[in-house]
DNA sequence: TGACTGTCATCATGTTTTGTGATATCCGGC
DNA sequence: GCCGGATATCACAAAACATGATGACAGTCA
């Protein structure tokens, strides 16, 4: 018997990879995210999380009950958006980064326009920062892209390391350089790799800048240099690069969706998008393998 | 927030058409029953039945509901089956009377087949009476069929009103025997209707039998007779026949899930196909439009 | 018509479950 | 070795729950 109430805050932990964090998202209270998922592990007899309280992680029964997770509280959603009947309609202009788009946004914004056929969707692609500014300047409703490190507004979606990946036989040379792949300003991520790299006064060249991931990805492969990654939405072909390289640690990104100023008719469809994202959750791309 | 338990209940309910049969099939009272729907009606503020004490029906966002609880119950039958992790095998001789084989079970024993793909499943589709046989025989290990008047045995599964069904046009004369289509013995409900018609000294006559239920329908299609039918079962093309014809009253039909002599493999097996249907629920057919 | 039976809704109640805050425990970094 | 940030545990008060008793109501049978 798997209580709904279990299943949000199993999930939220899966995703910010944080009791803590899930618990803020929920409106809950540490000790009670911690009781859930442990119902949810008695229930299961399965260790969902292993955890040695500063990293958690998901476990391979733990990948399993993501998914009943995600299809029990999809359902939910859906039956919400029924019975409530708010016929949500109007126009609503979602901005996602293009880290998002690539993995299980797909199916979330598919499952929505279901839902809610009469919302226009207008969805934006880009770098976090410039969403950020367009929802901003109120071109946008809803955007959910990385957070900014001075901007403490939004729900947690996802947390994540920023880590260091490139081809699988790159080598670095510690005398010279470090060849970087960035996203042009205003990257969010370009930024963070950048200053890692200056507190560690360590010298850097820019061998690729796009403003489109794929793009990013393509000079990756190719070796040309490294880039700074989401360690779980890593891609495929590409590969963390081990701490022997004396890189320095890049700390933590925070994908947040941050709602605009509300008006009317966008309001409730932002919403609802809202709920969607965060109950639906995310798969968010394979390991990197 | 729909919680599992108040979903089972009404789930129960919807298949049986009554709170007391469903508290009594779930192990639960009649009052929990109770508040369990109420508790639904509350949180979608729609009434899910209409029930004015002496009959239960759906309503339309009731419809609605059953399609919600149904797929999120049987997400929690299938993560309950990975975990439990019981790798059921072995043989399962399933009997499974012909008005559920024609509408959900394909649905539930696919699903059971894709969580339990070890247990190799052999389906006997039969007249009820016969499966009681076989399965009194040992020649099955797991019945879902009409429950016989004499036999208390099994988990009720569905009830239903028994009804004349026939051809838009079909018309009777009172002064004439009615023209019947029955399955031959030992049919459960040509006994019922053989019964009912000798209760009240009305004569009748056997233009059709066939243990096929196509061919049955095939006959009433073609406007031979009338035949006796589960109300929320109605074939497209046939219709239930006005009070006003005359025919006596056939009361209600119950479908039940009878398990056999229990033995080693066989018993698991039964028991995971037993939760699945009782879970995963029937949808049973459109009504008769 | 009137008692009867079977059904569902309601209510008070005792019990269980839930969320909380305080506290213990653990780990990594400085 | 200590501190900061994280999760686990525990006792308790509040909320939710299942229950049995009771009431209302509709058909049934006499």
């Amino acid at each position: 018997m798997y209580e709904p109430a279990q299943l949000r805050s199993f999930l939220a932990v899966a995703q910010t990879l944080s009791f803590t964090q899930a618990a803020r998202r929920l409106g809950l209270r540490q000790s009670t995210v911690s009781q859930h998922v442990r119902r949810l592990e008695d229930a299961t007899g399965r260790q969902l999380f292993t955890r040695d309280t500063h990293a958690v992680e998901l476990t391979e029964d733990g990948e399993a009950m993501l998914g009943f997770a995600r299809r029990i509280l999809q359902v939910h959603e859906q039956a919400t958006a029924f019975f409530t009947g708010t016929r949500v309609r109007g126009r609503l202009r979602f901005g996602a980064s293009e880290d998002f788009v690539l993995t299980r946004l797909p199916e979330i914004l598919e499952a929505f326009r279901y839902d809610h056929p009469e919302v226009d969707l207008e969805l934006t692609v880009e770098l976090s920062g410039t969403l950020h500014e367009q929802l901003a300047a109120g071109k946008l409703d809803l955007v959910l892209a990385k957070r900014r490190p001075e901007d403490p507004r939004g729900a947690l979606v996802w947390r994540d390391d920023l880590v260091w990946i490139g081809a699988e036989r790159l080598r670095l040379d510690a005398d010279r350089p470090v060849p970087l792949i960035v996203y042009p300003p205003p990257g969010i991520t370009r930024a963070r790799a950048l200053q890692a790299l200056e507190r560690e006064g360590r010298a850097w060249r820019i061998v690729c800048t796009s403003g489109s991931l794929n793009g990013l990805i393509a000079a990756a492969r190719a070796g040309l240099g490294v880039m700074a990654h989401s360690r779980r939405l890593i891609p495929p072909g590409l590969f963390r690069l081990p701490d022997r390289s004396g890189l320095p640690g890049l700390g933590k990104v925070d994908f947040v969706l941050v709602h605009g100023r509300r008006h009317g008719a966008a309001e409730d469809a932002a919403n609802a998008l809202a709920a969607a994202v965060l109950a639906g959750g995310e798969r968010l791309g394979r390991r990197g393998d």
